[in-house]
DNA sequence: ATTCTTGCAAACGTTTTGCAGGCAC
DNA sequence: GTGCCTGCAAAACGTTTGCAAGAAT
């Protein structure tokens, strides 16, 4: 569990130019403490004591996102996993019980420039997704 | 644009235990001729002129998937995306008008297995998704 | 004749929007 | 005081489900 620095928190917003409110502090803590990927629903739940109401939290996920402290991870089609941006990494994810895990130290860069030479349309990339899906030990056996 | 060979589509859907049935074949055909990851609105708008019902193209499209006839490829965190599944590739998208643009000959393997060294929960990888984001060419200037 | 498939209607879960009141600055 | 944020209500959107009629085998 990373300790909470909501004075680094509200600097962060201040630096941006968006007001420092509860809400915010508060999301930004269950994000911080919670480093995996989750769902809109995910931290709802983690805010069941709170006032935040759901489209607060909508907004301002959505708004971290734009702004790059929080990352969107394409893990299912039909829901949005946001996570704190730290370090850059991927995952593996359960089929099964949708148990994720990060890993590390993934080099991409020779893939990407292959595909850029391929390409037609392409001559930047800014972004990547990489998932590993399968089942974990538990699940398997 | 491949040719469409409906008899082939027929015995494919025969030897899986389907009924073979005008709206599998049309959809097939849409998923054959548009080799393109699509979504089930996109399949919708080609089949304006036939009296399919969307549901009927969920219900398809989805069952597909399952039998591996089409892939689903993860590119946006809210709609699901369906192609019909021929060689392994990946995928580069445009972040700005939605263009996507297949690249082959990718080799995750290292990786994979780079991954499943460092995890404490997982050992084996079924599946996985790469897409690649970025400003088409048209888009980025 | 039996079983699977379809279309329609309705429900569902996630996400977005409009608006008035409230809070940060 | 001004402008941004929030909560509430409602709508929008993609997707799923139930059911009766219809088609494939």
């Amino acid at each position: 569990m990373p300790k909470i620095d909501y004075k680094h928190s509200a600097q962060q917003l201040q630096k941006i130019g968006l007001k420092v409110t509860p809400a915010r502090l508060t999301l930004l803590s269950v994000l911080q403490t919670h480093r995996q990927p989750q769902t809109i629903s995910d931290i709802k739940k983690q805010l069941k004591k709170t006032r935040i109401d759901l489209v607060t939290i909508y907004r301002n996920v959505e708004l971290f996102a734009k702004i790059g402290i929080v990352k969107k991870a394409l893990i299912r089609d039909n829901e949005a996993f946001y996570e704190y941006n730290s370090t850059h990494h991927h995952h593996l994810v359960c089929q099964s019980c949708g148990r994720i895990e990060d890993f590390e130290g993934c080099n991409t860069r020779n893939l990407i420039e292959k595909a850029l030479k391929q390409s037609q349309y392409f001559n930047s990339i800014k972004e990547h997704s990489l998932e590993l899906f399968g089942l974990c030990k538990t699940c398997a056996s």
